[in-house]
DNA sequence: CGCCATTGACCGACGGTCGGTCTATATAAT
DNA sequence: ATTATATAGACCGACCGTCGGTCAATGGCG
């Protein structure tokens, strides 16, 4: 049997079916052949819209994060709050994003996953930095923040905290253990941001 | 032809090819048969010592990252400097260690190493951590860093500084660009160690 | 009719398995 | 002390199923 379907349609099963087996099953336990098979099409029809494994995973990687960030920003914009709001706003937000393909892959081990994670960190980072530093350059305008180099505090910042909260070595159910991390956290983003400590506190709880 | 050798050599004689092809070529693209083919052992040696490509990964990686390791507690040990001086000594150490598997890669694309630098995080993580942990208790008793969660800071440092690191976005044979992200860590260490600015500062250069 | 989305048989390379061989050493018999 | 025998485990390479990827053929639609 033979469907032709709008060529975006098509694109779309392809992707959405690639995403759900990437998350259940992990990238590398996933096979091309497994994507066709669910969605009833044949290989040639997979390469027709992407050129390897490697690009849809890409595409749909990207296609969450343009989704997730372009979110954050529509709110970001269109609300006139202080840069240190904002910021609350969007660590409150990423830290609470155990939805999302990081938290949905959770149940699968990590090293049938090391590229999808490679990649998902890095779209990440290219997403989030400029609003990031946008948002630091705001509160030092501001005289909230005080600090000299918003660009790479940003990076050590959005990285180390990505992969701080990556690590669930004890018992991740144990509350206590994340409220102690998010404590911490809060100690460190208020010294590095150099907030005026009696008039603005971190608090990401 | 057929050669009997020390069980111990020729599991090193494997480790070491394998690091060899890891480092030129990358993980994904080193085939266990050009391992075996380069040292001239049949197929079924290799599997005689280790159960999987990524077990040789991962005794390559634990063997480098112990030598490492090790050789910095040792100094540490031997020495009886305060918590400060440690710190530098470590962290320059580390920063400084583009000699090593990630330099030695760095030429190879990332995505045909993801496996490779997501076990070589983890492991350099799990060494270095307790050692960092003890650094930072040992200067809180001094009373040189003045801070409340040693653990938990230690990881968001060790995992940010060396992601953070790892971004040559533009060409990284520009050492200013270098020295601003040295200039940067500096400031980010000085605030979250808490040490009093006037007798202490962090010196990474 | 011409275009291109779609098909599925096909390919080489890969990681991994397996039945079996060879040799060095320990043990027992002479 | 010397020789036969048994055991362990290092070593071999043909073989296997699966994978990502290719491509010539073909069917459907504007």
């Amino acid at each position: 049997m033979r469907t032709v379907k709008d060529p975006l349609e098509r694109k779309r099963d392809l992707m959405d079916m690639a995403s759900m087996l990437f998350l259940s099953r992990g990238y590398e336990e996933t096979s091309v052949n497994m994507i066709v098979e669910q969605l009833g099409v044949a290989k040639g029809t997979f390469y027709h819209y992407f050129k390897s494994k490697e690009e849809i995973l890409e595409a749909v990687l990207e296609s969450y994060l343009d989704q997730y960030a372009e979110g954050i920003k529509a709110f970001l914009e269109e609300s006139s709050i202080n840069g240190y709001e904002k910021l609350m706003f969007v660590l409150k937000n990423i830290l609470s994003n155990n939805q999302g393909p990081e938290h949905l892959t959770k149940h699968v081990e990590d090293n049938k996953n090391a590229r999808l994670h490679q990649m998902l960190d890095e779209k990440f980072y290219e997403k989030f930095y400029p609003i990031i530093v946008e948002i630091l350059r705001q509160g030092i305008g501001e005289k909230i923040f005080h600090l000299q180099y918003p660009e790479e505090i940003t990076q050590v910042l959005l990285l180390g905290i990505r992969a701080y909260m990556h690590i669930h070595i004890p018992n991740f159910k144990d509350s206590q253990y994340m409220k102690t991390k998010l404590q911490a956290l809060e100690e460190i983003l208020g010294k590095v941001l150099g907030m005026d400590e009696e008039k603005y506190a971190v608090r990401l709880m």
